[in-house]
DNA sequence: GTCTATACTGAGATAGAC
DNA sequence: GTCTATCTCAGTATAGAC
């Protein structure tokens, strides 16, 4: 059958959006896909083969929407720094746009980064946008050291993971906030958090 | 012998701390520390039960220290809401001092959020210290709602984690910043980067 | 080209002899 | 307390049916 195929993508996608990679058994992919084990392999070669192409299916979207939108920024500045509010919006909103079509796809990204596939399999993918949003920061908080954006690029995306896989119903806090299936409020939160720990002065040295 | 159960801790712990639990097999340990395999299920029942015991050891230590921290600084200020510079200082520094003693455990607690171990070992060492920190910040930040000072510590606790065990040797950006084995510099940019974060303005309702 | 059946290796766990 | 043998289940590889 010619959607054996993604029968597999979207029950992976499922699967994995809701129990981890790592969690998730081939096995109990193609039993939920009703497929056979072997055809995984034929398809895509290897389980972790199979998660880049769930990934990249989703992905490509959401790069482009965020090149688009710098893009738009950058021409609408006419060569002055972008403000660090705009570059996280058009950093998050694409991907909060996909969320709110498919929760479960933001949370399966959120889980890339907390099962440690970053190397292999989301920087592939992700790497040649984030480095326009390195540069329009750089230019955004030109008092930092190339070391110190690293860094905080690096909370920054610390902070997104561990926010987007949490398991929100093990936190009573959370039930007075019906706010699944859509992301929109906390990663409001998240910007305001992310602007204020960006724009903080340089840290200063000490020996 | 009665090291047995010694040489399956020291070992996992170095073991996992390089190579995260997931990727660390029973299997590996064993032979490393040239222990029989069944060894490890009679002394702990299980390789999560392992894990367990491998953070116990080293936990109390960073939490005793922490709450005293926590306790001379609310003694100090006499009912006065404590600055979030002073409450993160008492909340990183044990951790980073421990990490200065042994740089594989502070990559251990690290692994441990990003593999998505919290709900099953991690809080169950850490949840007691953390309301501490709860009701520290709620005080210094009384103008955040209780779901926002939630998510916010979620997020430093995000940026955390990831900075904590991230790959260096994947970033040539590093390689310029000789700070291994010791952490001191990137948790006194976390602790910036944190502090701006945290005291944000509140995020405003959208509707 | 697509898919099925089956076998292989290595993982964690367990029962029972010593 | 310790160790051997074994169980189940994971991902993977391959031969061959259609």
């Amino acid at each position: 059958m010619i959607d054996t195929k993604q029968k597999i993508l979207d029950t992976a996608e499922r699967l994995i959006g809701d129990q981890g990679y790592a969690a998730t058994s081939l096995r109990h992919i193609i039993a939920e896909a009703g497929v056979n084990l072997a055809a995984v392999h034929y398809h895509f070669g290897s389980k972790e083969d199979l998660l880049d192409q769930v990934i990249l299916r989703k992905a490509e979207a959401v790069n482009t929407e965020r090149q688009a939108r710098l893009d738009r920024l950058e021409a609408e500045a006419e060569g002055q720094p972008l403000p660090v509010e705009s570059i996280l919006a058009a950093f998050f909103e694409p991907m909060m746009e996909a969320g709110s079509r498919n929760p479960q796809f933001v949370r399966l990204m959120g889980r890339m980064y907390a099962e440690g596939l970053l190397p292999t399999v989301v920087a592939k993918h992700f790497h040649p946008t984030l480095v326009r949003f390195t540069q329009a920061l750089r230019r955004a908080l030109p008092d930092l050291s190339e070391a110190e954006l690293f860094w905080r690029q690096q909370f920054m995306i610390g902070a997104m993971s561990h926010a987007v896989c949490m398991p929100r119903e093990s936190w009573p806090v959370l039930a007075a906030e019906p706010d699944a299936p859509d992301f929109r409020r906390t990663l409001r939160r998240l910007m305001v958090f992310l602007c204020g720990g960006l724009r903080a002065p340089a840290t200063p040295e000490v020996h």
